[in-house]
Order: structure tokens, then sequence, then C-alpha cells
DNA sequence: CAGTGAGCGAGCTTCCGCTTGACTT
């Protein structure tokens, strides 16, 4: 037995997961273990950068890998050789080299091998290629991990020193936060602009009905404002009923509706989100314990890659369930979107395609997320739908009317993937065939401010950027909501709160090229150089660093405290006469007396809305509306702490409910 | 269901991106 072992070679990868899969192909030649992530960090509780010594970076293993690398110590002592088979990527190479130097690995010439598929072939394959770590890429992690170091490490003390202590900044949070907070200024400052549209009821002789919308005037297409105020629409609906109509023109086309690709990390929360109200977190976790039971691949995932085999699963479940119409000839492929995507990774998908949600049990929510993931795999193997497209222009003298038919003549991918479309169903209608203009409506229309980011389209927004990873989208959202800079309202949307639009204001104004949307854009091709050995790694950081620290030097000098937040009210105190003064916690501004610690007077800085309307319990106080520590509003009493009404409905609302219950009562 | 800050001065707060269990209430 201990003959045996010794002759093992032990492979290290990054999950257990895929340890186990790997490790049924290979046999038992080998031992598969793996290294749960990074092994080495920088640490916790310091910058841990050398910046004097060319930005050394002070790597530790935190106490919780202390265990994994221990384990695998022992393991690669009793083994002939060792392989890392991690990632292909920036972080996975990184993985491979601190593996080298927690566990005293020669880096240059320990076995590193790589993969695109997890299949035996694939890596029977790998196994007779192995090369030695690319120090190009490497570096190119340090420099990621460095930069973003010294920004969080630098900025969140600055915001410590200037704001309200444990606050935080980052390259990926703070633009999150950033985005939100601006979003909320484009709809404050949102003027609604008036238009109007005119819809005409046509009938032809056979008594048939339809509607279309004016669209030209004297050939000229009608623009979204051509049309600005009630009297112009009346001017044209005026002239429209004296005039005689028949078909111009009819046009027939057919559309295409191509099926979505499979699942990404960044799409199943979207779609989670917008169909099963989850949020990111709650995805994620049921994502995890999908794949540990084996039901789909890998959640974290950027990648729409899909192996040969599932395509084949997915093929024959299609036959045998939907038919020969909605075989394909060849499975489908997409193109990944994201620069960074991994070739040998794949998109969220069922492990077995066989098993259609209806087989499957387990707690509700877990099946629900599967029923998504399974239908949309097995949608990207379908057919596009296909629809019936018809215009059809109405002319009446120099006005032109157009209505659009869409008639399903064919579900296609349809079938599994519901999305909404609306069909339209037109009369048959010929070229210069007569028709009636029965009835004309103009609509009042204004334009809309644009929409609170939800977590669907934050996600979204960050991807297009490139900002965040998959690993990091739900904890990115999860921290900016914990650190008190904004809040989900009831319509499950992000709104900043008082704080958030502190702290975004200061970072916008004194660092406002590293809380933009194109700084990781940026620094990204730089890492590129970097992985292609064009650039040693550290003049990257130096460049950046260099401009950046005098910034931050300069700003700790010139921007007071006072400025961001005055603290001037001129109120006194009526418990010692001291001045009130106006302090900033972790929920926002308050009053406080300065006599502080000998007063600790305090009190809100802002009233909380009233109700208007008496509080039900003491019959003193009024209503007002608050909010709980996590952010749920609630009302209560304004008498508190000596009145202790509390409730979460809004008792304005109850008592409507209740005059309107007790007249049905009275009719009864 | 309803909060919050400083200090002799020590020690701490904080980033992003890999990956899962292991402290206890």
């Amino acid at each position: 037995m201990g003959l045996r072992s010794r002759q093992k070679k032990l492979v290290i990868v990054e999950s257990p997961t895929k340890a186990k899969t790997i490790s049924n192909f290979l046999g038992s030649d080998y031992i598969v273990e793996s290294s749960y992530g990074h092994v080495r960090d920088l640490p916790k509780g310091k910058l841990g950068v050398l910046v004097e010594e060319n930005f050394e970076p002070q790597y530790v293993i935190p106490r919780k890998n202390q265990k994994t690398v221990t384990a695998l110590k022992k393991l690669k002592a009793k083994a002939t050789s060792v392989i890392l088979a991690t990632d292909e990527d920036r972080e996975g190479e990184a993985i491979a080299w601190h593996l080298t130097q927690a566990l005293q690995l020669d880096e240059n010439s320990t076995e590193r091998i790589v993969f695109h598929e997890i299949t035996e072939p694939a890596i029977q394959e790998a196994l007779l290629h192995p090369r030695t770590i690319n120090s190009n890429l490497v570096n190119a992690q340090q420099a990621r991990r460095v930069i973003d170091r010294l920004v969080g490490y630098k900025l969140s003390p600055f915001l410590w020193k200037k704001i309200s202590r444990g606050l935080s900044a980052g390259r990926v949070q703070s633009v999150a936060l950033r985005l939100i907070v601006e979003r909320e200024h484009e709809i404050k400052d949102f003027k609604p602009d008036e238009y109007w549209t005119i819809e005409g009821a046509f009938t032809t002789d056979e008594h048939e009905s339809f509607e279309a919308s004016l669209f030209k005037i004297k050939g000229k297409a009608l623009l979204r404002f051509d049309i600005h105020s009630q009297k112009e629409a009346e001017e044209i609906t005026q002239r429209l009923p004296s005039l005689s109509y028949s078909i111009a023109d009819v046009q027939k086309t057919e559309i295409k509706k191509t099926p979505p690709a499979p699942f990404t990390t960044s799409t199943l929360q979207q779609e989670a989100s917008k169909r099963l109200r989850f949020s990111s977190k709650k995805t994620m976790m049921l994502a995890q314990r999908l794949y540990e039971n084996g039901h789909i691949t890998y959640m974290r995932t950027d990648s729409v890659n899909l192996s040969q085999e599932s395509k084949v699963a997915a093929h024959r479940w299609i036959s045998e369930h939907l038919g020969s119409a909605y075989v394909l000839s060849e499975g489908r492929t997409f193109k990944n979107k994201s620069r960074l995507a991994q070739e040998a990774h794949e998109a969220i998908r069922p492990t077995k395609p066989d098993n259609s949600p209806e087989l499957f049990t387990s707690e509700r929510d877990e099946t629900r997320l599967y029923d998504l993931i399974w239908r949309r795999f097995i949608a990207s193997q379908l057919p596009h739908a296909r629809f019936d497209a018809t215009s059809v222009d109405v002319q009446g003298g120099d006005y032109i009317f157009r209505a659009n038919g869409n008639i399903l003549i064919f579900d296609g991918f349809l079938k599994i993937w519901q999305t909404k479309f609306e069909e339209r169903n037109l009369p048959h209608l010929q070229k210069d065939q007569p028709v009636h203009l029965d009835k004309v409506t103009p609509t009042q229309h204004f334009t809309e401010p644009p929409s609170r980011y939800s977590e669907a389209t934050l996600i979204k927004t960050l991807e297009a950027y490139g900002i965040g990873r998959p690993s990091t989208y739900a904890p990115t959202i999860s921290l900016i909501q914990t650190r008190n800079y904004v809040l989900k309202n009831a319509q499950r949307k992000f709104e900043p709160t008082e704080l958030g639009e502190i702290v975004a204001k200061v970072l916008i104004e004194n660092f406002a090229d590293i809380v933009n949307v194109d700084f990781t854009a940026t620094i990204e091709e730089e890492f590129d150089t970097i992985a292609l050995g064009g650039i040693v790694w550290q003049r990257v950081v130096s460049d950046f660093y260099g401009p950046f620290e005098k910034n931050l030097n300069e700003r700790y000098e010139t921007v007071s405290k006072e400025d961001i937040v005055p603290e001037k009210t001129g109120i006194l105190c009526e418990l010692c006469g001291k001045e009130m003064i106006i302090k900033f916690g972790r929920f926002g501004k308050f009053i406080a007396c300065s006599g502080y610690p000998e007063c600790k007077n305090t009190k809100p800085a802002h009233e909380p809305p009233s109700l208007d309307m008496r509080c039900p319990k003491c019959n003193v106080g009024d209503v007002v509306q608050k909010r709980t520590r996590k952010g749920r509003i609630f009302y209560g009493c304004n008498r508190w702490p000596e009145c202790d009404f509390a409730s979460w409905k809004n008792p304005k609302e109850e008592e409507r409910d209740k005059k309107t219950e007790d007249r049905k009562e009275e009719k009864k």
C-alpha cells in the first residue's frame, strides 16, 4: 500500500467537485485534490504592499487556508510529482503559482496543464503536453490584485477621516454606488416632455375593423415630438374625417426570433430576479446546492459554451418529447461576449438534460431555479420562432396611417422559453382597397424618466462595462447594502441613502478617474500587455500609483470635514443650553449636543414624513413614517418613546379599507 | 419595529476574486 501510494502523481485543481470529476477519469495512478481557490493572499490587517520596494506584495497564507496547505504538503511529500491543473486564465494561473510558493515547489519545473473541456480525452490529451507556469499571466494578476488593494486600502481610510469610520471604497463597489446615485439625480432632474399620437379605427366594406396609427404627413414620417400639444393634435384630427381612405401599400415579411444563449452567472441572476423575484444572493445559494448535488454545471461562469455531449442529450430529449419539427440538424453554438470568458468553462446547464423539472423533487425554490436553467438550456437548442409580420399603409389625402400585424406561425423555442410578445391580427387587405375611417383618437403621452436600477439591471450594466466578475456580482450588491449606501425600495429598486449620496459625491469630486466606469476597461488593457510580456507589472502599478498618491495627499489637505457635512445648526440644546451640531453616523445625519459626552441629547436631523393623522393608540401624537435599521418602512407615533404605537401597515390605508368593508357589510 | 459620535490611547475599520465549510446563537 505504501509503495503504491508513493507512485501516485498529485493533481491540484481549485474546486472539490472538479477534483472528483477528474479523479474519475484518471484512475489509481493519480490523486486529485483541491486548493479551494486562492491559498495565499495579501494580509487583511495591513496594506501588505511595500510601495517603496517596487510594490513588493507581502503574501500570507490566511488562517482558514492553513489546513488545506498542510494537507496538500503531506500529499506532495508522498507523490512522485505534482501537476497543477487550475483554470487557464489570469486568476487560475495565479492560483497555480501561489501553490508552488505555498507548497515549496519549483515554479520553473512544476508541471502545469490546461484543458478546454472537462472530458476524459481532453484531460488525457492535456497530460501529454504539460507546460510550466506562465509568469506573465501571473504578473498580470499581481498587478490587478495590488491595484485593487491600493485603491481599496487608501480610499477607505480617506472616507473614515473625512466622513465616518467603517466606510469603504473600491474599484467595483464605488462604481456600482455611483451608477445608483447618478441615476437618482437623473430622475430628480427629469422634465417630462409632452407628445401626442393619433390612432384611427378603420373598417372595410366587409365590416372588418382594424386600427392604425398616423405615421406620415405629406410624405414626411412623424417623429416623436412632431405633435407636441393638444392644439396641434386637434388641428390634425379635425381634417381627417372628411378624407377618403384606401390601402396604399401592403408589405409582408417573415420575422425570426432567435433563442437566448444558455445562462451565464450574470444572465441567470438577471432572469431569476425578473421571473422568480430572487435576489442574486439567493440565486447563488440555490445554484450552489444544485451544483453540489450534481444537477447543474458550475454556477460561476461567464461562458456560453456547451459541451458536445450536452447538445446531443438536448437533441435526444427534444426529438423524444417535442417531435421532429423541433429538432435542429446541428446543435446551436453561441459566441462569448466577455473578453475574459474562459474557453474551458461551460454555460450553466443541467448536467443531465433528461432530468426535466417535473421529475425533480427537492425544495420548492431549488426546483424553480432548476426549471429556469433547464428551460433556458433546452430552448437554446431549439429552432427560432417565426412570425408573419404585415405592415399596411392607409392613405387619405396627405395623411398615411400604418397598421402592423404580427402572427406567430411557428413557436420554436417559445414552446419551452416563454417571452412576452403581442400577436396582432389584421384583416386580409389588398392594395387600393377602399376603407372607412370610423373614429380618430388623439392620445396624450409624456416621456418618462429612466428607471432606478434593480439587481438585474445593475448586474447587467456592470457586466457590460466589464466591472466585476461572476464570483463578485452578488457579494458586491450585498456589500453596498450592508454599508448602508443604498436601500431596496418597495419595488425592489435601488435608492441611495443620504450616506450613499455623500460618499459618492466625495469620491466623484476628488477621485473622478478611479470611480469611473472606464477605469476598469483602461487598466484591463494594461493587464493584457503584462500578460503578453510587453511590460513589467510594477511599471503599470507605479504609473497608476504615482499620480494617485499625489492627488490623495493633496485631498487630505484640501478637503475639510466641515465642507462635506457642515456642523452648524444654530439650535440650542434644551437640556444644557449648548449648541446642537450635525453629526454623521451609520444611518446618515443626526443632531447631537456639542456638550457630548456630558450631555447625550440627540434628535433626528430630518423630521420623518407625517401621515397627517392622529395616533390610534394614544390619540395625542401624529402617525409618522419611519424606517427600521434594515431600511424597511413602518409607521409609528411621533411621541415615541412615550407612546409605543407601531405598525407595518399604513394605518391610513387600513382605516380606509375598513370603511369600505363596513359599507359592504351594511349593503348586505 | 424606534439608530447614531470622542477619547488618555491601543487596536481596528477597508479592497477584489478564487473557493467552501466551520466557529456559535
